[in-house]
DNA sequence: AGGCAGGGTTCAGAATAACAACCCACTTGC
DNA sequence: GCAAGTGGGTTGTTATTCTGAACCCTGCCT
């Protein structure tokens, strides 16, 4: 399910991530996620989006791990959509989508939502570095690297078998 | 022209950037050229992609001016399309992208695409990093605004009147 | 001329998303 | 006790989009 385009016969951890969250909505998802949305409810009157559609997106996220059903309530039975580690762990890629909307889609315009640094108390802009030497990374430091025969996405996801 | 889904309604940078670079393909396409791909048919080996929907992907970027235009032959009339700035500064996102992919979805497997930091010599695995004060940023250091009556993204984008 | 290459466009047909209605299990109001 | 309301979906139909394959055009090669 998702988006008819079939990327699993590449062999690319970005074609694998968009076969996660790569599906119309899936990412606006997760980012009301982050802003504590985790009811059913909540996502369809903040996105506006179709029930249907949105039940299929947190069905396909939790078959991914990205996130969690947990029953809040027995009877009625009621569940609700929290962020596994694995989940919480997309929030550099939102940062950085929302990096890029805010410099180039946006620019002085400022888009609705803001991230501050606590620590800093400036309004986020983030950058990236490299986790081995802490330095910021520029784009021409950067080697790209091709091998032979690896494990394509299909061989690496879990199938949508969700029948 | 796109996925069906419209986030026009939205006021968010990120629902704008995926108004951009969310339809199916489009990311691997920018991916491809970062690798230095330029032309249709070198796409089109490498993806897979229907003809009529790379045509319509390379369109809509260089209407968005994530690509842009370059004859390289008058006679036949050849075009190539070529990263703009704007989309030069979609390395961020690939990278956080290939992140998360690599921890999560490959793990040890390693896909066949890899990042080296030329200056560290390690393969990269990215951090954010405040642009400000330059430390790293932790989630939890991270705090969320939100403001009322800006701007949608369809205030921002240009129509996709590609007729 | 015939064949081929690059860069597309134009069809039909299949797979999704959108929209709207409906269902079920309670809980609340009267 | 029963109607209405709420949360969380499912089940249709319709409308778009993607896919796949064929076709077109300009020029080069032989």
């Amino acid at each position: 399910m998702g988006r008819t385009a079939d990327y699993s016969r590449q062999s690319c951890s970005i074609a694998a991530t968009l076969e996660v969250i790569g599906d119309p909505w899936t990412l606006l998802v997760i980012r009301d996620a982050f802003q504590g949305v985790s009811r059913f409810e909540q996502w369809q009157d903040r996105l506006g989006v179709a029930r249907n559609v949105l039940a299929a997106r947190l069905k396909t996220l939790v078959a991914h791990g990205v996130l969690e059903v947990r029953p809040y309530s027995e009877r009625p039975p009621r569940n609700e959509y929290v962020l596994t580690a694995k989940g919480k762990d997309l929030s550099d890629v939102l940062l950085t989508m929302h990096g890029w909307g805010s410099k180039h889609l946006y620019g002085e315009a400022d888009s609705g939502v803001t991230f501050t640094h606590k620590t800093c108390g400036s309004e986020l802009s983030p950058r990236l570095a490299c986790s081995c030497c802490g330095e910021i990374v520029k784009r021409s430091d950067i080697a790209v690297a091709f091998e032979a025969d690896r494990p394509t996405v299909a061989d690496v996801l879990p199938k949508d078998e969700a029948a």
